[in-house]
DNA sequence: CAGAAATCTGACGGTGTGTCAGATCATACC
DNA sequence: GGTATGATCTGACACACCGTCAGATTTCTG
């Protein structure tokens, strides 16, 4: 494949219509209708059947006028998924905030678990698609998947070295290496709680062996019986 | 004549091409051809993007004659994720064949971790959609999902049960919510284990931390010092 | 080899894509 | 109010894919 003739000049401004301009206070509320609409179709039909005819019918709109503002149906997801991530910034607050270390580590973990069920809940159909895409290799949503997850990783990855270093967990552990598994189970089954209640396990269950794992993997201590 | 018909398939009607006939030989081989290419469109491609047409040229032959074995891309897929989900049944053996109790259970969970990982990536584009539709409610293939993950899930659990009965896990933890945890774990990170590279985690590093965690989650036992 | 069955495909009406040029709209300034 | 100006929107178009069917082609059977 060759590469057409580009244009990098034009700022990093995500914000730009399809014709380098700025759009104006209209042009803004349009495409914030129109992301809009895109989210909740996306939560309605499925990911490969979202089509950019059936989000500008519904914004009351015509086509020609989406592509305006996003070049195409994926790079207005990815706006959602900025947004998504911005929202996650609260994980990374609880993470960092604590505490861990005494008796109320136990109840971060707790929380920590619950903000996630929460963010899943209010994200889930954005964050799949971006799940899908960064595994299928696209840099624009590995970025944001980065920048969210690699956030709470650091900063639970923070916590396993203080544990680490007063021999609570032992050395030679890849303090990172254990924060990301951590991060991946609680997207995870943050993810695919509904299938979990399919299979009969209630959500207090599943919450209740979630914090037992976060607990026990970020601060190698034992956490108190269920 | 009597020979051919002692098939192993069962259940298999979803052989039936389109006018319902059970196809010959040249149609399995055409079936077979399409189905192959349909995988390495979708590794090669993105999951959006997979056309039938393109599935088609890329098999040497024409749309219609897809349309004569699947009625949707989905369909196709769907195939490929039951055969994948056969080759899952691995995982499932070695979960349920240990040892889990004394000094070779750490072995067991380093093995299940290994054999995740060489799942995923044998399987990985078609077990990432696999994961969308079943997030997006799809029953056919939550239905695939369901078999290979509760099927190991299941196993698992039976382990959790013998450590609650031993008292080495606590009571009151609900063995199944306990193992679905560490499936989940376990499925997410070998989806992303290229992310976690990019991350600079060395993939040796995140098999201690997930085997560790496999073990104690399912065993209530300290795993050795790694 | 002829006839039948199985398999494949050209062709078509319907729908979605992505891009223009030009129509419509909002606002500033007289 | 009137109108000039740029911002915004859209009809229309050329192209691509979908999903179906009748009929052509290949393979099998006797």
């Amino acid at each position: 494949m060759s590469e057409a003739d580009e244009r990098p000049i034009e700022g990093e401004d995500e914000l730009r219509a399809a014709d380098g301009r700025m759009p104006g206070r209209r042009g803004l509320a349009t495409r914030q209708k129109l992301l809009e609409h895109t989210l909740s179709m996306l939560e309605a039909s499925s990911y490969r059947e979202l089509k950019v005819i059936d989000i500008a019918r519904e914004a009351g709109t015509s086509p020609a006028t989406f592509y305006q503002y996003f070049p195409d149906v994926e790079s207005a997801i990815l706006v959602l998924a900025q947004d998504a991530a911005h929202d996650g910034a609260v994980l990374t607050e609880i993470a960092t905030a604590g505490p861990w270390k005494g008796p109320g580590g136990y109840d971060t973990a707790g929380r920590l678990v619950d903000a996630f069920f929460e963010f899943w809940d209010s994200h889930q159909s954005v964050m799949r698609v971006v799940d899908l895409a960064t595994a299928q290799g696209d840099d624009r949503f590995r970025q944001i998947r980065v920048r969210l997850l690699n956030d709470i990783a650091s900063s639970l990855a923070q916590v396993v070295r203080h544990f680490v270093s007063t021999k609570q967990l032992p050395d030679g552990l890849d303090p990172m290496a254990q924060a990301g598994v951590v991060v991946s189970m609680l997207a995870h089954v943050s993810d695919h709680q509904m299938g979990f209640e399919f299979w009969g396990i209630k959500t207090k269950n599943l919450r209740v062996s979630m914090a037992r794992q976060v607990y026990w993997t970020i601060t190698g201590q034992k956490p108190p019986a269920p």
